[in-house]
RNA sequence: GGCGGAGUAGCUCAGUUGGUUAGAGCAGCGGAAUCAUAAUCCGCGUGUCGGGGGUUCAAGUCCCUCCUCCGCUACCA
């Protein structure tokens, strides 16, 4: 048995997360926790809503809430839609924690004890309007280089130009319009992170089996121009963590507080310790290897967006502070699931957000088809047609009818209990074998982390029973052997609960309900020759409703239109 | 522009260090069966492996070049 600490990359609080951030992080995160557990594992899985920076200021404004009020909302919405997920967080924190605060201001206050971290003065836009610092990309104005009247001050969007604010034509504030701008002189720590960059490198070639998609993006920060840069890790917000140096002030820095991606990452340590804080539980013994996580392995999941932030700058944190924290030992990292010939987009609206899928249709119907179509080789695309042919074929079709067949013959033939009559032959020692084959294989793949080659080999576990029951053919059997009819469906009852077992990472509820039919407990196999002689014979077992129901034409007919265009 | 990923059957994708007739699922066609959500099972694939050139006894797999798509490009997170 190991100890396992699983994290997903923290969503951003600022709206409802669509189904390509929940496939490239937290799913497959919850994937990997689930089977862990399932397999004997110590597992900590963690996450958190990433609630500060100027989005979430702005998006409190546009529904006219203080900012802390809004996060709040936002965050409760978001661990509605996580649990209607099934996502077994053990903790789902937030990054404006107390905890995250304290921990935040620890980070930087040992950066600087280190001579990690520089004040830099520099000149940025700054809105009278709205009484604040401009980020570059919210400023807007004409573009020096095509004429484009809406370029923003980090890049043109029409001719895709390279641009610093001041090159804008006429700037004026995105947020509202304001052309009344000046130049402003502030302070800024930065972290040196150019310093760290030979032992960052070292790190990160150290990692032979990680991913090419992480490491060539590291690699590419590392060497890219004059190599790695050094970092702003603090901002002129109102909302945020105030920048601190541990338990002291910070001359100089008043008023301001630390960078989101300074902060975000360590919150996965002290989301820990919300959750250690809330049951009492030791979180040092996860995240501090002079503490006993030395033998912990430690797997984060994210979109390849964020691999810099965690092969570079966090990692940087972690060790710029001298302390034996905890390091990563594998990033899985995931490219884009675009939608239906186009980018999900959450600014437009395109494609299908978290609330609407679990209004449209249970959890398991889309963990079935995100999981088993995971953008891990390069961008994958949702279309509805491959969405309703897959919920159909593989959920209703090979799995739910099995289980609908075999309950109800039983039923009818039988009667509600497992039919004791009868030996296991030949078949069922084929049927064993074959299984006992691909479970290896599954537990292969689940323990490399390869999504869409376990969920291929589960279907090919579903598909083998099958084939044995299309073969033994019980209901011919029963005319002229009751007897063995009668073996060929107490296996199969024992297959039902050995489908609920392994089947539960991918589709957590209909498994446990097949468990909860089959009266068994649920727990991973050993082999397929135990877990088939699992049930009692003679014991009741109950025939549950249909598992999954199928997409009609119509229904995905309506879902296309209904989501192609623009939310709300 | 730079960096990275991808271009394989109608669709979604697999294809280890180059090696026998290039695979899976879906769709399609034919058949079996009728316990079941008309659900299952069996059989059927002549694809310029994006184009061109090269290395090799042998290339989807290595090298060069060209084309197309996508992502990133560092104070949005």
């Amino acid at each position: 048995m190991a100890r396992i600490l699983i994290t997903s990359a923290i969503p951003y609080i600022n709206g409802i997360k669509h189904l390509g951030n929940l496939v490239g992080s937290q799913l497959p995160a919850d994937l990997h926790a689930r089977y862990m557990r399932a397999r004997g594992h110590e597992v900590l899985f963690l996450c958190a809503t990433d609630e500060h920076g100027t989005p979430a200021e702005l998006a409190a404004k546009k529904a006219g809430k203080p900012v802390a009020e809004y996060c709040a909302e936002m965050w409760a919405v978001q661990k509605e839609l996580s649990d209607g997920f099934r996502l077994s967080f053990d903790k789902f924190g937030r990054s404006s924690s107390p905890q995250n605060h304290r921990l935040t201001q620890h980070f930087a206050g040992r950066l600087e004890a280190a001579g990690l971290i520089e004040e830099i003065s520099e000149r940025q836009v700054y809105s009278k309007a709205d009484n604040r610092f401009l980020p570059d990309r919210y400023i807007e104005g004409t573009c020096p280089n095509c004429g484009y009247d809406r370029a923003r001050g980090d890049q043109c969007e029409n001719c895709t130009k390279q641009l610093d604010p001041t090159d804008l034509i006429e700037p004026r504030s995105a947020i509202s319009g304001s052309t009344d701008l000046e130049v402003r002189e502030t302070k800024h720590l930065y972290l040196r992170q150019s310093q760290m960059r030979d032992e960052l490198r070292a790190w990160i070639d150290s990692k032979t089996d990680w991913p090419v998609l992480t490491t060539s993006i590291a690699r590419k920060w590392l060497d890219d121009g004059d190599g790695l840069r050094d970092r702003g890790i603090t901002r002129d917000l109102d909302w945020g963590i105030p920048v601190r140096k541990g338990e002291a002030d910070w001359p100089g820095m008043e008023g301001k507080v630390f960078y989101v991606w300074f902060d975000a990452p360590i919150e996965y340590i002290a989301c820990a310790r919300e959750w250690a804080d809330e049951t009492g539980q030791d979180w040092e013994r996860w995240w501090r290897t002079d503490k006993g996580a030395d033998d912990v392995r430690y797997v984060q999941f994210m979109g390849k967006d964020n691999v810099p932030f965690h092969t570079l700058s966090f990692p940087a944190t972690i060790m710029g502070s001298g302390e034996p924290w905890k390091l990563v030992d594998y990033i899985k990292s995931f490219n884009y699931l675009n939608y239906d010939g186009g980018q999900f987009s959450t600014s437009q609206g395109r494609g299908v957000f978290m609330d609407q899928a679990l209004s449209i249709l249970p959890a398991d119907y889309w963990r079935w088809w995100l999981l088993s179509h995971a953008p891990e080789n390069s961008d994958s695309e949702f279309t509805w047609e491959n969405f309703q042919a897959s919920v159909n074929k593989d959920l209703a079709d090979v799995l739910g009818n099995l289980v609908s067949r075999v309950t109800k013959f039983c039923r009818s033939k039988f009667g509600e209990t497992v039919p004791p009559e009868g030996s296991y032959g030949p078949a069922e020692e084929e049927l064993i074998a074959e299984l006992d084959r691909r479970l290896r294989a599954y537990e292969g793949y689940m323990d490399a982390l390869e999504l869409r080659k376990a969920s291929a080999e589960l279907r090919a576990l579903w598909v083998a029973g099958n084939e044995y029951l299309q073969s033994t053919a019980p209901w011919a059997a029963f005319k002229e052997d009751p007897q063995r009819a009668a073996a060929i469906i107490r296996l199969s009852l024992n297959l039902i609960a050995f489908y609920g077992a392994i089947s539960a990472p991918f589709i957590p509820d209909a498994a446990a309900a097949m468990s909860r039919a089959m009266g068994a407990d649920g727990a991973w196999p050993r082999d397929a020759r135990t877990a088939l002689g699992m049930l009692e014979p003679g014991a009741a077992f109950e025939v549950p409703e249909n598992l999954f129901r199928k997409i009609t034409d119509e229904e995905r007919d309506t879902w296309q239109e209904t989501f192609s265009g623009r939310r709300d």
